[in-house]
DNA sequence: TCAAAAGTGTTAAAAGTACACCCATGA
DNA sequence: TCATGGGTGTACTTTTAACACTTTTGA
């Protein structure tokens, strides 16, 4: 039985070796010609936590499981639900369409091509989208997203985190890009390493790029140590 | 016209110079023998948003107002109410007793000494407690002061803020005091008026204290500066 | 004259920042 | 032979951490 006053967005960041993209559904409406986009979320179950809520919801939507959803804010405008679509919308899908619905924000990174998202439930389609070039969004989904870009540059500026995103084995200069995708800047190329070198989070390989058309790098992959305690 | 299923609780910090204490209530139960502690919250109201409903019961509840509250994070286990005497206590005050309840933490850090306490509402009393010598509180309450502490912890270190909690003139080693307070452990005296007058938040005045058994301090207040921007 | 907190500098280590050239590869 | 990203070191600045003695006051 779901809550009627509870919900939560998932907010899925993916990375693609180059930029960030943001998971997207296209809503169901009934008429087709109109088209709507939002983020994967749902009213929670009466007797699911929270979390357990955004896992489901997301795997229901998407088809994605196994990603590492993080609560980040909670979001509870008494007018969330700003357009006249949104209420077709939900109209079509809720039970009590006019219940006011608090959402809990939830967010994660992860490698975009690990997961090949197929939509179902409600959502019409759903793909990933470059964030430099997001549609405007259903409900208040465009600031739960702005919130949750704004906390994710935090928290990867100080946890050392966002390994996950690279292949088994990669180059140092992969490990920068990424960082400088999350981070929307550039860096400095010796001080990089010299850094990441520093922490022993990653270990060199005896192997290299092949078929690369320029000086082929040196692999590395992540040290023992980090490789145990992620999330 | 309350949303049965969302509540806010407040989680407010006193300074008193020396110590971290709680605001906490006690509950009003039909059986006077028994005693409850717990947080100040409620539930929402349909039409307020949660920043709003967490001025208002908190100021339903304690008389308190005017305390900037932040949003710290939802929780929303299923089995939240653990004990016998919450039910108890539900009974009396919930139209929906054993409805499910997520709620939303709200943390705040004041000075104490200007905020005195009155109870009102389902509280029969409320007070602070040091947080050195906490009981147990009703629901799952001393799950999300752990929460808040920490974040309270986290934030202080890198905000610069926390000044507000110290009387118009203070003197550095009030400041230090406070830091050391709040972030649990001994400071450096040179070290900590180094970079706290580096940071140009604070400015000299001409006075002194007087009347205390030492060499007395110079006084300070806050800068310009810093009086401007606070939350 | 004592207790109590105020006040004050130096040094060493670590971390951060800026910067320019050669290298190995496949096309 | 060229375009491409890989790879490397040094000098400077800033930040952090450790550490001990003298001063002023009221009791």
């Amino acid at each position: 039985m779901q809550n009627p006053n509870v919900s939560v967005d998932c907010v899925v960041f993916g990375f693609d070796k180059e930029k960030l993209n943001l998971l997207l559904i296209e809503q169901k409406l009934a008429d087709k010609r109109k088209v709507q986009y939002a983020l994967p979320g749902d009213l929670i179950l009466e007797e699911e936590g929270l979390d357990q809520a955004a896992s489901r919801v997301l795997k229901e939507i998407s088809g994605l499981s196994g990603i590492y959803l993080k609560q980040f804010e909670a979001f509870g405008d008494p007018h969330r639900v700003k357009d006249i679509k949104d209420l077709e919308f939900l109209q079509s899908y809720r039970e009590n369409p006019q219940a006011r619905v608090i959402t809990i924000g939830y967010l994660a990174l992860v490698k975009m091509e690990d997961f090949a998202p197929e939509a179902s439930s409600f959502a019409e389609k759903v793909f990933w989208q470059d964030i430099e070039e997001l549609p405007s969004l259903a409900f208040d989904h465009d600031h739960i997203v702005e919130c949750a870009l704004e906390k994710l540059r935090h928290d990867f500026i100080r946890e050392k985190t966002g390994f996950e995103l690279l292949p088994e084995r990669f180059t140092l200069g992969q490990v920068q890009r990424l960082y400088e995708t999350i981070l929307g800047k550039k860096l400095d190329k010796r001080n990089f390493r010299k850094k990441i070198l520093k922490e022993e989070l990653v270990t060199a390989t005896n192997q290299k790029q092949k078929g690369v058309l320029h000086k082929p790098a040196r692999l590395y992959e992540l040290s023992d140590l980090k490789n145990g305690h992620n999330p």
